[in-house]
DNA sequence: GGTTGGACCTGGCGA
DNA sequence: GTCGCCAGGTCCAAC
């Protein structure tokens, strides 16, 4: 398992970057696990958040919640991505529905990385900077196929999926020049 | 046309009293009529919410929004049923359908009074203290029957119509035992 | 005005 | 039967 991480400049017409890329190779040995979701249609649709599962939250992100009044019950998560582009989302408390959630900036997340119901999204963190988050996606295998990749073209994620050694591309999101393609990495596998 | 108060404790599994119980008898005299509505789909339905026609809520309800920056545009109402019950629900004002409702508590009471389309809801104050409010419910009557009554099965309200003086049990909500069935007291009509 | 995000709410379900 | 979690909703303010 590998996982190559860009040097190269990255071009987003999205929008601008709040923190500096951090364009050194980061090897696997230098980043732990911390969880991963399976993505649902209310992680990826209308509601512009993800659901963070209590028992990860509590384990791996700040405190912002122990019951007591007047304890900060949001605050800001910065995680690097596979390109060393940063993503900052809003991370809250939701005392009504009682769950964790990453909000302001989480749709644009799901956008660029063309993210569907039955994706997986994975959170790691340095090994000796536990402050250090990183977040990947990795996207639902097909049906009897074998490996996913992603692909980038001009910032913008398509998946691939490996068809009996053949390339088949995914109908969402909306497909540009396929020669235009260019493979940046494999997905890991937190399995 | 008379209405009787319980006055032992009830019993509910489904929410913790937010209020203590009156449960001094209180007389027909003392409680003056404020409205009624005839309930449609979306009031017993998943919408989880009652509209209030504006004329009542302006005329009864607490002033909510008056359109400046600033106010109050939401509040809790309590009432209590002819069991004593007290019934908190939150009343809002919902400027993008310009429409009073109340919302949170309701789709409790829809669904323990057993309320379906057509049925009503009707609301009373105390002639004295206006701002004690009290709530009942009466089910549309059967087609060509007379009086329809409320039946009271450990918490749960059933429909009972009264045809040619047999007492016929409507479909829902899931029967119980109908020997345990008690009668508490008839409806009112505002009409 | 359309979209995003913030703060709500509720039913279903599993422990 | 109860409770906690969370998927899937709501409204609405801000942009």
């Amino acid at each position: 398992m590998y996982f190559l991480f860009q040097t190269r400049p990255y071009l987003s017409t999205q929008q601008p970057l709040k923190q500096p890329h951090r364009p050194e190779k980061i090897t696997d040995m230098e980043r732990e696990p911390m969880f991963q979701k399976q993505l649902t249609q209310s992680d990826v649709g209308k509601l512009n958040r993800l659901v963070v599962p209590k028992q990860h939250a509590v384990n791996y992100f700040p405190v912002i919640d122990s019951g007591n009044e007047r304890k900060i019950r949001t605050t800001l998560l910065s995680f690097e991505d596979e390109l060393g582009k940063c993503w900052s989302f809003r991370y809250s408390y939701w005392s009504s529905s009682q769950s964790y959630v990453l909000t302001k900036g989480w749709s644009r997340f799901v956008k660029e990385k063309g993210l569907g119901v039955g994706d997986f999204v994975f959170f790691e963190r340095h090994r000796e900077d536990n402050d250090r988050f990183f977040i990947g996606c990795r996207w639902r295998a097909s049906a009897g196929t074998g490996v996913t990749t992603q692909v980038q073209d001009n910032g913008v994620a398509h998946r691939v999926a490996m068809v009996d050694g053949s390339s088949e591309q995914s109908e969402k999101p909306p497909m540009g020049d396929s020669r235009r393609l260019r493979l940046f990495g494999v997905n890991v596998n937190l399995d």
